[in-house]
RNA sequence: GGUUCCGUAGCUCAGUUGGAUAGAGCAACAGCCUUCUAAGCUGUGGGUCGAGCGUUCGAGUCGCUCCGGAAUCACCA
């Protein structure tokens, strides 16, 4: 639509000239699409031009259609309604467009060139002493898409992910494991490593309480009953042996992690996200203690008496943060500071997104602020994608009392519902009971997907686990059925021997329904551009869906290979193509797979 | 209390730089399969866009003030 719309504004700017001998601004300019109640293709909002043509909005509109009519050869109609000059543009003209962009090839995509940034995308960033929830699948989705989109979009991406292995909190389930585990490993009990450690980083807290409990009962204080009680004792007790690298404790986190990654792998794969790059806490917070230390040297921070190291923001109306414990050890801040510092030198990226749920967004302020008083200038380019938390009906989700949407639970319940659709719907004979597991998994995640990606993801969501995702109307497999749709008639088309990529008639006059289609595949690559500069999945998740639903329409209307015109049948198996393979990219960038069948 | 974000149909959500009579899906009801896949298509009902004031020819959209919800303001991550 794009395009048209500028034919458009250098039409109305030509006629401006011509009748009233004034040069237009830009923004006095407003093209937009008509609405679908007015017949029209496009508007030109009139009111704006009043002040230079100094007649009546309805008047303005009418001279301009007319001059538009007679030199414009796309215009073949237009109406006036109050101040809105409705533009119809030749159905012809669309056929035309179709040509052309049914032969673009990689149609929406951009390759890499000369303007191209580098992008480096962080999402994922799991702790690891528990197994993965719905809240990092909604983290992990929009930050696979979003790694997409900005490909997509002509740049260069990064997919990196930091991984949280170091901490108090992974010592709980370390002390939890070895107390009360008898040495039984994922293997012995056959468990997904993941949730065999996030067991006992659940077991203890659930003894923890129980201890401090005891400890309340004698006498103590919470916050005395909670620091003191022995398993808190233990668990920092091992944090201090893993920082001074004692062997023992060391071994024991390899061997526990170890479990968690392979576990986490596994969810991953069947998430059907991917990383370029890995870093682990473990590895950068002792750099970004080194720069912390060197910034301090140089005067831009702050050491107070018992030694810990702040920075003043109170100039950019935040606080003082702490950078180092008075100890030396690092916090959260010190892991980060360092870790983009190592990215910067790895990639020296023009953009770093963080996809990070939006209870960080002091924490990026302060980050970007400090890296920038410290004067590493790149961190102009540091970027929060804050986006918004998953709650359950009664409320936030927490792993410590275990309520939570598991990760794994939640794949597998989509795939069981696919399996059921699809079974009483019987559309699969003549496939292997392989082939049609693997299109269980492809719908159903397709509906946990877009479930997701659809909303706006700087809004909380309520997820009720009680209320099954959707499968039919504005879903995922509801896209993934035209696709199929259109799957099916190409096939039949090859399999009849229809040659329509040759037919190249210009007689083709389009139906209204065919316009549609033809209007929004045109709009597809702005679409992508305008999801990587918005940061939008959305977008791109309700552009699929509007597509599919006209492409139905449509297809319900009328017959595609049964149509008698030679000519216009083969228009309409290159516009169900094309549907075709903007949905397939447009899932694509949703991480979204396109079953032939379903 | 400070800062940031959110509030649109019973439910889940769209709504482009301000534009026309605020749109989808689910749920409810009524239709459409001897024709390319009915996970589809068509229709009916459902709204003081949290409230008010302001800016404007025009406000769901911008500004201010309230109301309601969330996050954050740790030598936790």
């Amino acid at each position: 639509m794009r395009s048209m719309e500028n034919l458009l504004r250098k039409g109305v700017r030509e006629a401006i000239k011509n009748l009233y001998g004034a040069e237009i601004e830009d923004n006095l300019l407003q093209v937009q699409k008509t609405r679908k109640e007015f017949p029209g293709d496009l508007t030109l909002v009139v009111f704006p031009l009043t002040r230079i043509t100094r007649m009546s909005p309805e008047q303005t509109a009418h001279e301009i259609g007319e001059f538009l009519i007679k030199n414009i050869g796309a215009v073949s109609a237009y109406n006036v309604i109050k101040g809105f000059l409705n533009v119809t543009i030749a159905p012809e003209e669309w056929a035309s467009k179709l040509y052309l962009i049914s032969e673009v090839s990689d149609y929406g995509a951009t390759p890499p060139g000369e303007n191209s940034e580098t992008i480096v995308i962080e999402y994922s960033s799991p702790n690891t002493n528990k197994p993965l929830h719905l809240g990092h699948i909604r983290n992990n989705l929009l930050g696979f898409s979003l790694s997409r989109i900005c490909e997509a979009a002509g740049n260069r991406v990064i997919r990196t992910n930091i991984v949280n292995d170091r901490g108090i909190h992974i010592c709980k389930s370390m002390v939890a494991w070895k107390m009360f585990g008898n040495g039984a490993t994922p293997e012995s009990v056959s468990k997904k490593g993941d949730h065999f450690v996030g067991d006992y980083y659940v077991l203890f807290d659930k003894k923890h309480r129980e201890q401090a409990a005891e400890l309340e009962a004698a006498g103590a204080t919470p916050e005395e009953a909670r620091d003191n009680a022995p398993l808190m004792i233990a668990a920092r007790d091992m944090l201090i042996r893993w920082e001074a690298g004692d062997e023992e404790t060391v071994k024991l986190w390899h061997m526990m992690n170890s479990w968690v990654y392979e576990g986490f792998d596994v969810t991953y794969k069947s998430l059907g996200v991917e990383f370029d790059k890995i870093y682990y806490e473990s590895d950068t917070y002792k750099l970004g203690k080194e720069i912390v230390l060197q910034a301090l040297n140089e005067e831009h921070l702050i050491r107070r008496e018992d030694g810990s190291v702040w920075i003043d923001l109170t100039a950019d109306k935040l606080d003082h943060k702490l950078l180092l414990r008075s100890d030396g050890t690092a916090v959260y801040m010190t892991q980060d500071l360092g870790t983009a510092v190592i990215r910067y030198n790895d990639y020296h990226f023009d953009r770093h997104i963080y996809v990070v749920g939006n209870e960080q967004n002091y924490h990026f302020q302060v980050l970007s602020l400090a890296l920038l008083r410290m004067g590493f200038r790149w961190a102009s380019g540091l970027h929060h994608f804050s986006y918004g938390m998953v709650e359950l009906p009664e409320g936030k989700m927490k792993s410590r009392e275990g309520k939570v949407v598991d990760a794994d639970d939640l794949i597998s319940e989509m795939t069981d519902t696919a399996r059921t659709m699809s079974q009483e719907l019987g559309k699969l004979t003549g496939y292997s009971e392989t082939e049609k597991e693997n299109i269980y998994r492809q719908i159903g995640l397709a509906a946990l997907k877009y479930f997701i990606l659809k909303v706006d993801p700087k809004k909380n969501m309520t997820f009720n686990p009680l209320e099954s995702i959707d499968f039919n109307g504005n879903t995922g497999p509801f896209i993934q059925y035209t696709y199929t749709r259109i799957r099916s008639v190409l096939k039949k088309a090859e399999e009849t021997g229809i040659e329509w990529r040759h037919g190249k008639e210009n007689t083709i006059t389009p139906n209204q329904k065919e316009i549609n289609v033809i209007k929004l595949l045109n709009d597809f690559p702005a679409m992508v551009t305008e999801a990587a500069s918005e940061l939008s999945p959305a977008l791109i998740a309700n552009y699929c869906y509007e597509l599919a639903r006209e492409f139905n329409q449509f297809y319900h209307d009328y017959s595609i290979l049964g149509e008698a015109d030679n000519g216009s049948r083969n228009f309409r198996i290159r516009l169900s193509d094309l549907t075709g393979r903007v949905i397939e990219t447009g899932l694509w960038l949703l991480g979204i797979e396109a079953p032939e069948r379903m």
